[in-house]
DNA sequence: TTGAAAGCGCTAACAT
DNA sequence: ATGTTAGCGCTTTCAA
């Protein structure tokens, strides 16, 4: 009968309509669910729907409303775990409301982000979740935000634009596993990022990632409190790729005057260095303590278990999209923003540095 | 000037052409970049366009053209770093061709697959990659089919429905990597998977998942080549969450007649089995040997490093896309669909089991 | 409650 | 090369 198989033109409200013996606006408020319908006809017209398999035209009905049930994700990475689970967290918080995602990777690239929001806003996306490649340059966000459609920040912060933003704090984190680190008695801690920068590290200098700004800071403020030097030579940004970041741990290791302990800034780069530090024939936490950002689960399987800074990144996930859907119905805040607090996980990866005792005579 | 700053509504053609006093059809052949436009209209339209910052609907262009510029995108469990990866190979290559990508998580439920078709049906998207969460029932896809709309599948196949399928093929990795195991010693073979099933398993039995069925059928076919009986009571379907992973790999090493090896299905299954193991005070590979699926970098930090059956998951993403999109636009194949193999990493997780001996006399 | 008609912002015939 | 006029499939006045 109607599964003829042949390339037929979609069914409309229109076919629908001339099939119930309706108006063809009768059988849309009754397809869509408004307006004032009789019993008689919303039953009549539901069933012809039904019999010609009708569909509605979600572009159609867009393109009237002005609502597209659609949010627009830009993240750098998603085969990092680290987005892999905020996505989740968005997506699920998405369905539950009744939205759609359209994801774009940018690969941390400013202009496939600028494109990226721009592609977005022209599909009119309802709203936008956003972890911003460069917390600095951020004109393209202060548009999105003057184009009026509702826009959330996630991860990362971007600054000259007034826009809610989920991250975790990582200054105090970060000062409270440094401080654990230099009480065990690291005085050389290094610090490795992929974050990408045009002149070398100096105290202070704002990245383009506030997240690892923070965490610096963070280490900074450690040192300052201890009242210790701040070994800014052991700051290795741009550190590129998984090569390349085991060539700069070999760096770190070898030399006159080695790091005692190494962060890693994420679960990417600690593959790498944890590697590396293998490579080398070196142990954790013998030769070298480790800490990384990101509590993976096969964090707890390396021998031994590695010490991690755990961030709630699902829950970040799931408290970005309910603000962009609350703000994307005009509701206002039921209560205050959710808490995103990392936290130290102690395994153990790390231990007292080799020459601990001649540190703690020269450090106090 | 132009950037009050107020809820202007959307600057449309109309606007552009009495900015630039043309016509609305050829300012939209101008902004378009279609039919005939002189240089001398092109430019006031382009110049009229960036004073008024101009921007395409897209919505209201896909409603004429048939065309949204987008695919759907259908998985499991975006959080899996097997899928995040696949996904990293959509979107790439998606972006390539000018192509957006919205991606609708399932759980691995099949009521959520048959809603999420529905909706990017609805959306009208130009075309569909999915990996099913059912092999089996295929309905749902088999409309998919009949609206015409181009569909791919993704890592899993589903019977009935004709269609591109882009997986690897497990049967002969199954039984190779089985083989392995079987020459080592090993006659006690545990195998865990998450896959759902009512019944108990039976050899030869069909389940949601064509992945694990083509596996354990490969398992079957290595037993059967080397003449020994098949261990089906080591077939551990249903498995569960993590919690639940675990109990059932206590129960696989106690007992009586215990497995000697476990193969996880996926990174995630293998992290609680190997959990399970180190807790347990095993130590692989000499208490029990171990192999897994997917070749994520965390396995070569174990101690020892896993032996894993890595599949070329990025490429099966990418390979899923460029034939969409190939459809999509109506184009031949160029060539053969790229060849999807897995390969077994020998790593150091498997070695002889601790009766070797006694089983050499029995086994032969 | 119903229907006719206007419109969303764009593309696509069809003239000229 | 340009303009006029219809649509795309739906929602939304506005009358009845």
């Amino acid at each position: 009968m109607s599964t003829d198989g042949s390339r037929r033109r979609d069914v409309t409200v229109a076919d629908v309509a001339k099939a119930a013996k309706v108006s063809k606006a009768q059988a849309a408020r009754a397809l869509g669910n408004y307006g004032a319908v009789s019993d008689d006809v919303r039953e009549r017209v539901l069933a012809a729907a039904e019999e010609l398999e009708y569909r509605p035209n979600e572009l159609a009905r867009s393109m009237n409303t002005g609502k597209s049930n659609t949010i627009g994700v830009v993240v750098g990475d998603i085969e990092n775990p680290h987005f892999g689970l905020a996505m989740r967290g968005i997506t699920d918080t998405a369905k539950k409301s009744g939205y759609n995602v359209i994801l774009i990777n940018t690969d941390e690239e400013r202009a496939a982000e600028v494109d990226a929001v721009r592609v977005l806003l022209d599909k009119r996306v309802d709203g936008l979740i956003v972890a911003p490649a460069s917390s600095l340059e951020t004109s393209h966000l202060q548009q999105v935000r003057e184009s009026g459609r509702p826009l959330v920040l996630l991860d990362r912060a971007a600054t000259g634009v007034d826009v809610e933003t989920f991250a975790v704090d990582m200054g105090s984190i970060s000062y409270e596993s440094t401080a654990h680190l230099i009480e065990a008695g690291h005085r050389r801690i290094a610090f490795v990022s992929t974050v990408r920068t045009d002149a070398p590290y100096v105290a202070g200098m704002k990245l383009d990632s506030s997240q690892i700004s923070d965490r610096l800071d963070g280490i900074h403020r450690a040192f300052d409190d201890a009242g210790l030097p701040y070994p800014s030579d052991l700051i290795r940004l741009s550190a590129g790729d998984a090569d390349s970041i085991r060539r700069i741990t070999r760096e770190l290791l070898g030399g006159p005057d080695p790091a005692t302990a190494i962060i890693a800034s994420d679960g990417l780069i600690a593959l790498s260095v944890v590697e590396a530090i293998q490579e080398s024939g070196l142990s954790i936490p013998d030769d070298v303590s480790f800490l990384m950002y990101d509590d993976f689960a096969w964090t707890r399987l390396t021998t031994p278990p590695l010490t991690v800074i755990a961030q709630p990144v699902y829950d970040m996930g799931i408290a970005a999209a309910s603000a962009l859907i609350r703000r994307i119905e005009g509701r206002k805040s039921t209560g205050p923003a959710p808490e995103l607090v990392a936290t130290l996980i102690r395994r153990g990866s790390i231990g007292a540095p080799k020459d601990a005792e001649v540190l703690s005579q020269a450090g106090g």
